[in-house]
DNA sequence: GTAATAGTGTCTTTCAGACACTATCCT
DNA sequence: AGGATAGTGTCTGAAAGACACTATTAC
């Protein structure tokens, strides 16, 4: 039933993949296999398939299973992006969302992605730029008052591991009393008894995992930090 | 150069208009003129027109001067709803925008919207039920750390008015001292010298504007309030 | 003057950061 | 023992809330 006086407009997915390796934002790019811009690096994204994903999402699962190779535990709509201009081919409309992984799952999900640091990033097709900043703010954002940064950290982690994830990705050093109080406040860790880090010439540090409840769920602190 | 092995999706634009009358988030719906759901209230909304748009957000620009008469100094993307089942004619994407006007401004666009309070919402058609609550989460949440509140605001208006309808958004009383210290410090009001609210059987109050450098920013706090 | 709300000075409480101390490993 | 990092107790300073007081209007 729909008019066909409405032109149809081109409608994609993007996935911005960041992960933290060498204490740095890293996002995944992969080289384009059509026109436009077939052989630069993009990031992972396709057409919407109508037949067979039941929602947008679906689709950002399935372009990145089928680009890079990996399931995201954590996987957020960023926001959309539309016009005529950004796709050579048309007037288009691009959902962008933001998955978060730990360096180790990128690792084992093989060679199929690029990894480049947010703060050197080659110039890129479509408006891809403005969506990873898009993405990096919003992830910089919501680090300050959440638990975001634990889905950049392979579980178990002890609470320094931790710690230096927030500080990478905040770009400032944290208060360790205070940094602990949160942690025990927000009530999302919940330590393996008896389970230490040990190998470090240093007293051994306890080992945390995320309780359950809050695998898909982001707690929030109040006031930041 | 699309494929025509990609079947055409939906692309439409939903706007949430909030603005506030007794105290009372109230959300604006329009009578539905065609199928589906024809005659039902919903949020005014249309398809993306790829020969007039220049992108979604133009797209609500002119579904709010369409449908409501009006152009609101505040509309934000709030997020996108999509999927095979959202829309009975087919698989659909809905970019949701966000508007935020004072009530005087929607009194003088006449009567072509019906104001519902969020909080005895109908029922509605398609998943409107979602995008507003979506909207209405996001300015509460906002409004605690934000100066996103004055766009409800005729100017120019006074410091007790804003708290109130700081009070209104949140839905819970907010210091007064505390409430004044932090629109000191976020240094976007300027009073209008001279200009006093007066008439009532006690002392008139300032009146004060946005400064014109944040009419369309918004101001943020780091802790709350 | 009285009632009513605007606006401010100041005390108290709460919370984040600084600092120092203890704990426990490896060599 | 000595070095290194993990983890904690406690003090301090900043910021938010509570309260009380003054200011200015209408009647």
């Amino acid at each position: 039933m729909k008019p066909d006086s409405i032109p149809s407009v081109i409608c994609t997915v993007d996935v911005v993949l960041l992960t933290l390796e060498q204490a740095t934002l890293q996002v995944a790019l992969v080289r384009r296999e059509r026109e436009p811009f077939a052989q630069a690096l993009a990031l992972p994204g396709g057409y919407i398939h109508a037949q067979d994903d039941v929602d947008a999402q679906a689709s950002a699962v399935r372009v990145l299973r089928d680009k890079a190779g990996l399931e995201s535990p954590y996987l957020e709509q960023l926001a959309t992006f539309t016009g005529a201009v950004r796709d050579p081919r048309g007037w288009s409309v691009a959902v962008a969302y933001c998955a978060l992984v730990p360096a180790s799952l990128l690792a084992q999900a093989g060679g199929r992605v690029e990894m480049v640091p947010v703060d050197a990033l080659p110039p890129l097709p479509f408006d891809h730029r403005q969506i990873i900043d898009a993405a990096v703010l919003r992830v910089r954002s919501k680090s300050q008052y959440s638990s975001l940064p634990v889905h950049l950290c392979a579980e178990p982690f002890t609470l320094p591991q931790l710690q230096a994830v927030y500080e990478a990705v905040l770009g400032e050093p944290v208060n360790k009393v205070s940094f602990r109080r949160k942690m025990d406040e927000l009530d999302m860790l919940e330590p393996l008894v008896g389970a230490l880090q040990t190998g470090g010439a240093h007293r051994p540090a306890q080992l945390y995992r995320v309780r359950p409840v809050y695998r898909r769920t982001l707690s929030l602190s109040a006031r930041g930090l």
